[in-house]
DNA sequence: AATGAATGAGCTTTCATTCAT
DNA sequence: AATGAATGAAAGCTCATTCAT
């Protein structure tokens, strides 16, 4: 008796998710080009034949691997309108991405790779620019309602330290102070910290 | 009439000059695995074979241009030693990267991706790590210099904030509001401002 | 309720025939190496592993497929030898080649295909020459007595322009006179016109 | 010192119509899917490297050795020309079509399993119609000038014969009685013999 | 009887490297 | 010093076949 359609679904979904893990790790890990779908499989646990039974290529494989990081912005983006004070949203990002490079170094390791050499993705290349042009605009409300003098820098300079942060605990995981930094950045973006600032 | 050895000599070193420059171009613009020997050999006007008579291996090209860091950290120690105050080696430090940033774009890119997948290199993959275990200890000494009540985490702040500019401004060269936020670190890296700062 | 031995054995028959249809219409398409088992199921409309509950392998539906070739020729002598006229036997041979042509045409050009290259198949690529050896004689016998000066060279002639008919048919069905061709060869083959070209 | 250009193009030329006679000999006698770049660099003596640094796929070699029909066609129409009378031009065509055959067995079964699978080639598929709508004409023009009363369907008869005898002949070429086939179509289409017949 | 996920051998293709010239 | 034809190991990919269900 053949297997049921949810069985055969559910398989699907499961190996599928193996592959698109594995390839992440190893992506981030020696990049895109130096991976062969043998390593894939491998560390899968599974056939070569069967990844193409799920992509029909290796290139598929970091497209689907590329369009979640859709999604990631998504759920920052959702969870920031829940919060009404400017102090509170910096918190929370500073937080989310403490949270998120301990969490997901794959995937901030591959998003790097990718954004540094666009040519790597054919159709989905400008997402990179894309979520920067949404999300910078916030950002530079959000640095204005906390009484910034200059909101467009200061946001930039907010970002791209997280972004530099991120880049040198990534160089060099074990010598990197990432909680002191961590803490650091909280109380340097601090509602206290930052009315005082600006009252100067 | 056969040629000098001088000529010879001077042949030899322009033509490696070119492979160098050449592979530091693809190898940052594509990746050094996607990178082929061909690749280099057509971008230098120059016969694939002829490339072996320079370098061992494709790797070899690698750990040749990989070796030039070393020298542009020391270049930024030694310039370092001619200043005195530390406000002056702060500001330029900041000019140095600025500077750099625009002009060697592809070293810049080709460390990066280095630093982020150290197995790629067998030999040399250390240096990152030397590098910033050199580099640190000076910038903590400048930054307690400079009157910081935290003078690692300040130091490490001002030197990923850097990095982060760099990264993000090679994720968006058109948009990226580069000589504003080389104002904005000079501005807030002032004499002034730092003094200001710790004043409070 | 189980189903009772008569309905398996129906259902087998009916789905045995099944793959051996689409089976042949793939293999003439295509060619036998180009089909693959997936193509065949997908046309069937049933599942890839349930041709191997019928066949051993893909080079077993081919045998099948090859084996009814004998069968083929082996209606046409029966037919044959229900005529006694020689111009008769002539003419059902033509009536039979232009129909079958239109009826058959996966057979033909998977005949056409196996019969020019042997070695496709392993145990049976002799079927084609001994068909050939059964049937000139026969032919031969017929043109003899039909009245041909040079019935051998007149037999050959007759069926080789049957098969050219046959292959220029298949090169461009649209643009090829069948029909004309059909009557031309009727006429040509006529008792009549027959006796009027032995008679000088 | 590096070859001249010169000697380097004689080696392409040569090495590149070996690959091509070759292809063409495995093509006719394997098919073309069945037919392995590795089997074409044995047959060759060369490496299956070297394959791609003449030809970018299987296919394109096959598209190589299909371009050269039209020459063929060419060449037979170029002769053609050259002749005055239609009997002269008909006993040309049938001596080439001999000859052809025993010389070219190779690029005649290529040419009738491309046309009976027209998908094999994508672009070029149509010349199989092109060449028999350029040539048919001339031919019904032939066996109009020489007397034939219905010379469109004894061109076609005509040209479906040879056809049909190279089909057989491929079949068993150990058996068909080619020379007396040729001597046939000779008699068969002889000034005197086309006369004669027209004549009643 | 039937399914389709999974396998692995073998295919097409790529590319770092060698070598004759 | 320089070339590019040639190699071969290894990559990406396909597909006949198996097997758990």
């Amino acid at each position: 008796m053949p297997r049921t359609k949810e069985q055969n679904e559910q398989i699907r979904a499961r190996t599928k998710q193996l592959i698109i893990d594995k390839a992440l790790a190893l992506f981030s890990e020696k990049g895109f080009a130096a991976t062969t779908v043998d390593d894939i499989a491998g560390s899968a646990g599974i056939s070569k034949g069967l990844i193409y039974n799920y992509f029909d290529s290796k290139e598929a494989i970091l497209d689907t691997l590329w369009s979640e990081v859709y999604k990631i912005a998504e759920t920052i983006d959702a969870e920031l309108k829940n919060l009404k004070s400017p102090y509170d949203k910096i918190r929370y990002f500073i937080n989310f991405t403490f949270d998120f490079l301990v969490k997901n170094e794959n995937f901030w390791k591959l998003y790097v790779s990718i954004a540094l050499q666009p040519n790597m993705l054919k159709k989905t290349e400008h997402i990179t620019f894309e979520i920067s042009r949404k999300m910078m605009p916030k950002a530079f409300e959000i640095f204005k309602e906390a009484g910034f003098k200059n909101p467009t820098e200061e946001a930039y300079f907010f970002s791209t330290s997280l972004d530099g942060i991120a880049l040198n605990y990534f160089f060099d995981k074990k010598n990197f102070p990432l909680d002191k930094m961590h803490k650091f950045l909280l109380d340097y973006y601090s509602e206290k910290s930052i009315r005082k600032r600006n009252r100067n």
